[in-house]
DNA sequence: GCAAAAGTGTTTCAGGTACACCCATGA
DNA sequence: TCATGGGTGTACCTGAAACACTTTTGC
C-alpha cells in the first residue's frame, strides 16, 4: 500500500554499520574487515550491511552483529545516523551506526577467516573506508560518556571477574590511570558486585577474587533515584 | 552510477523530523501542526520532510527548520533515528529525528497559519502521531544531559537576556526550582557572560540587568579543559 | 509606604583526590 | 627469599547545597 503523499519521495539505500568493541589484555579492540567488494574493496571497513523492508533498523544490527560474531544477546546501543550525500563511494547510503559491547572470548573466530576479519587495538587503528574512522572516533566518545553513568562496560567482560580487570577497562576506556584504592572504594561501596569465593591465578601469585555484577542490587539503587558513576 | 554490491539491495524512504523547541514566560514550548495529509490526516505531528537524493540528512532538517520557522542558523543537533518497520502507517519510512533550539520571538508567524502550526507548552503536549511522543521525551531527556555540560541554552534566548531569564530556562529544562544564589554564583563564576549597562525593566519594577554570552571567553575557558557545567 | 522582583555571602557537608604500606604465593 | 601483583585506610581539599536579608522602584 502507498499513500498519495508518498508518491514520488526519493528513496534511498540504508544501512547499518557496526562499531563491535572488545576488550583483552587491557586494551579495547575494534573488529574490522578487509572489504571484499567493491569500491574499496580490499580497504578496511567496520562490520555492516543493508537493512530490509522487513525489519526494523535495531533488527537489521541485532542481525549484522549476529552475523559477524556469531555472539546472540550482544549489547549494542545506536550511535547515530550518518548521511553525507558522498559519504559512501559507491551509492547514496545513509548508514545508521551502532556500537556494540562484546565478550570477545566469545567470538567465534572461524568468522575471522570468512569474513577476512580480525580484532585490532583500538589505539592502532589504520585508516577505515569512508567515514568509519569518524564512527569509531564518536563511539570511543559515546562510550566514556555512557559508561560513566551506566553499567555498560561489564558486558565487555566475563559474568566473573576480577576488581583489577575492571579497573584496568575503565583505564582503556578513558585512558588514563585510576587510583587503585578509589576505584575500589567507589565501586565496591555502590553494592552492585558480588564477591566470589573463587579467585583468578592467571595473573598474580596471589590471585584476585572473582566479583560478578549483581542487576537486581543495580535495578533497586536507581529504583532509589541513586546513580552509577565512575 | 551504481555499484553491483549494492543491486538489489532493499530502498527506503528516508524523514526527518524535528523537535523545535522554544521557550517563552517560564516555560518551554514545541512547535507541532496539524497534519494536512494521509495517513492521520488532522492529526497533530513534528515538523518533517523527506530526504532528498542530493541533500545529506543535515541538510534536509535545515531545510525542514528553515520551512517550518522562517529563521536561518537555527541550533540543531541529531537525536537519532528511528527505525520500526511499522511507525509510519504510510508505508516503510526510517526516520532521523533533529531537535531544535530556537528564539520563539524570530519565529515567522505566518506560517503557523500556512501549517495550522503552533507552539504548546511541554508540559501540555497532546497525543502526535506514529512515534512522535517517543521522540519529544527523547529530546527532553537529550536536552538534560546535553544542556548541563554545554551552553546549548542561550539558544533560546534572544541575544540579551537576564540572569531570572536565563535561570527560569534552566528551572524549565531541569523542572525543578534552582537557588538563584548558587545559580548566579556558578553561572557568572565561569566568567562567560557579559553584563550590560541596560536594564531589563518587563518583570519587575527595579529591572534587571541584561547579559550576553561570550563565546570568545567560553571557547577559551574549554582550551584551558575546564568544562561548562550546571 | 508597600508590594514585587533583583541582588548579594557564608556555613556546612559530602564526595573526590592524593597518598604508602602490608599480604599472599609461586618460582 | 624474593619478585609480583592484590588488597587496604586516612587526611585533605574542593565544590555542591542550604540558607535570609537588603535594595530598588512603580504604583
Amino acid at each position: 500500500m502507498t499513500t498519495a503523499f508518498y508518491k514520488n519521495k526519493d528513496t534511498h539505500l540504508i544501512a547499518v554499520d557496526c562499531i563491535i568493541i572488545g576488550f583483552r589484555d587491557n586494551d579495547l579492540y575494534i573488529l574490522i574487515a578487509k572489504r571484499q567488494f567493491e569500491p574499496m574493496k580490499g580497504g578496511w571497513s567496520l562490520m555492516g550491511g543493508f537493512v530490509n523492508h522487513g525489519e526494523s533498523i535495531n533488527e537489521a544490527a541485532g542481525r549484522v552483529l549476529d552475523e559477524f560474531t556469531g555472539i546472540d544477546g550482544i549489547f549494542m546501543e545506536q550511535l547515530g545516523a550518518y548521511g553525507e550525500v558522498e559519504r559512501d563511494l559507491g551509492e547514496r547510503v545513509v548508514s545508521i551506526a551502532y556500537y556494540a559491547l562484546v565478550n570477545i572470548d566469545k567470538f567465534d573466530t572461524s568468522l575471522a577467516v570468512k569474513y577476512d576479519a580480525r580484532w585490532v587495538k583500538m589505539s592502532l587503528l589504520p585508516e577505515l573506508i569512508f567515514d568509519h574512522n569518524k564512527m569509531v572516533k564518536d563511539t570511543i566518545n559515546t562510550l566514556q560518556k555512557r559508561a560513566a553513568v551506566k553499567p555498560i562496560g561489564f558486558n565487555l567482560l566475563s559474568d566473573q571477574f576480577t576488581l583489577p580487570m575492571l579497573q584496568s577497562l575503565y583505564e582503556a576506556i578513558y585512558q588514563e590511570s585510576i587510583d587503585k584504592r578509589n576505584f575500589r572504594k567507589k565501586i565496591l561501596g555502590m553494592d552492585i558486585l558480588e564477591k566470589l569465593d573463587l579467585k583468578d591465578k592467571s595473573s598474580s601469585k596471589r590471585g584476585a577474587f572473582y566479583y560478578q555484577f549483581n542487576k537486581d542490587k543495580y535495578d533497586q539503587l536507581i529504583q532509589q533515584g541513586l546513580h552509577f558513576s565512575l
